[in-house]
DNA sequence: GCCAACGTTGGC
DNA sequence: GCCAACGTTGGC
């Protein structure tokens, strides 16, 4: 299983909209850039991520699931652009802001870090449970 | 609201 | 295929 990070301005797509999709969840539409298309057409049925908010909180505030593969995006005719389908699955207990994710030294090589104008990035494994740590989870449930 | 960083586009 | 111009993103 690979990890993942999904992000999102709040006012366009928030966490809460998200969970009260519930079980079924939606389809993550919109992405207009190959590396973050790349991404999804490389996630599995079950791979996880978390769920960040852009521009308004600055914070991973969820842990999503991804439940349907890369299928074209229904927002555009454009057949380049796919996407997947994700669903909530957890909300994080203590939601942890960028400010925390920078200061901490195991989690400067992260994407959010580096290049954070990528919508969709891959996460380490290591890089999760440092941060599902920091957020009140324990990495094992 | 500003500005830096990055990706994409299009002319040559 | 290169590179300048432009648009968009996202942190501050």
């Amino acid at each position: 299983m690979r990890y993942w990070l999904f992000k999102s301005e709040p006012f366009k797509w928030s966490w809460e909209m998200q969970k009260a999709k519930g079980k079924a969840g939606e389809q993550w539409d919109g992405v207009r850039n190959y590396q973050a298309r790349n991404n999804m057409r490389e996630m599995k049925l079950g791979d996880q991520g978390f769920f960040y908010h852009s521009n308004e909180g600055l914070e991973v505030v969820g842990i999503v699931e991804v439940c349907a593969l890369a299928h074209p995006d229904s927002t555009t005719d454009d057949p380049r652009w796919e996407c997947v389908d994700i669903r909530a699955l957890k909300d994080m207990p203590k939601p942890v802001s960028l400010p925390d994710i920078k200061a901490n030294p195991k989690l400067a090589d992260m994407v959010l870090v580096n290049n954070s104008r990528l919508s969709v990035q891959p996460v380490a494994p290591e890089e999760w449970a440092e941060i599902c740590r920091m957020g009140g989870l324990d990495a094992a449930t």
